[in-house]
DNA sequence: GTTAGTTAGTTAGTTCTTACCTAACATTTT
DNA sequence: AAAATGTTAGGTAAGAACTAACTAACTAAC
């Protein structure tokens, strides 16, 4: 029972560093300024990479209208980028820029942030201890 | 380098089992239904059992019509209930129910969980080695 | 090589929701 | 009567979507 708080409560600590390599991660790319909406967008965008509006309308579910808005949004930004098409003059694709992937990958960003921290506390041997606890979990 | 890559994944995949253990606290209360602000008040509610709605307005900087609302709103959710004062009957005290309380600890709860099942794939003594492990990380 | 029809993306204007607000009010207490 | 508590009514601003109507660009038929 004992064991259990104190689990517990070295866990926390744990993992309020891991928040702490999220919120490097939301300052630097200045996250906290977009909705929740716009990041989950992005995420999306992430997973498709140089499409065109009307492709991506079509996998987000929404109108032509609103990629259109969503993308001079971006734009703004410096999140997404838009480059025509050599053989179709109609046609745009869309990509994301440094800044878009880095708000994209926050969580993957922040995770290995906070995995090298850890790193850099532990000896090897710890580290290799510590793969074989963890890997116990499931 | 290797190590490394191997620590992350592991890692991963223990982040996976405490975002598991996260969303079922979700669907039990409903909690996906809620706006995050709703989410984010039902917290500061918690902060502030037994007040009046004029204190949590004050608490809240938010206007009293306000408070009204939003009191309106979790009271019929079954998040919030209202009881009037004793000896004024101008005053009302809110509290949250169980459901509501639920709410907004989700975090522990579901870290309490998590905690719960880490511990029983583990030996008392991998534990506290882990205890050992994670505490040295800062 | 025009013309007719189609496709890609944009613009304008509308709707709905959330999250607030102020002003006016009823009830109760002091 | 004055002050305090909470409610009602009505309004605003922002976000996130929509439809309808448009331009520009392409394709195929004649």
């Amino acid at each position: 029972m004992k064991e259990y708080h104190n689990l517990f409560s070295v866990f926390n600590g744990f993992m309020r560093i891991k928040t702490e390599c999220r919120f490097c991660v939301i300052d630097k790319y200045n996250i906290s300024k977009l909705t929740l909406k716009q990041i989950e967008y992005l995420k999306k965008f992430d997973e498709h990479e140089y499409v065109t509006i009307s492709q991506l309308a079509e996998d987000l579910n929404l109108s032509k209208p609103s990629i259109t808005e969503m993308v001079k949004k971006f734009i703004q930004l410096d999140c997404v980028k838009k480059e025509q098409c050599d053989h179709d003059a109609r046609v745009y694709y869309l990509f994301l820029t440094e800044k878009g992937k880095g708000i994209a990958r926050l969580e993957q960003i922040a995770d290995e942030d906070f995995i090298r921290r850890v790193e850099n506390c532990l000896s090897e041997e710890d580290i290799s201890l510590l793969i074989e606890l963890l890997s116990k979990v499931f």
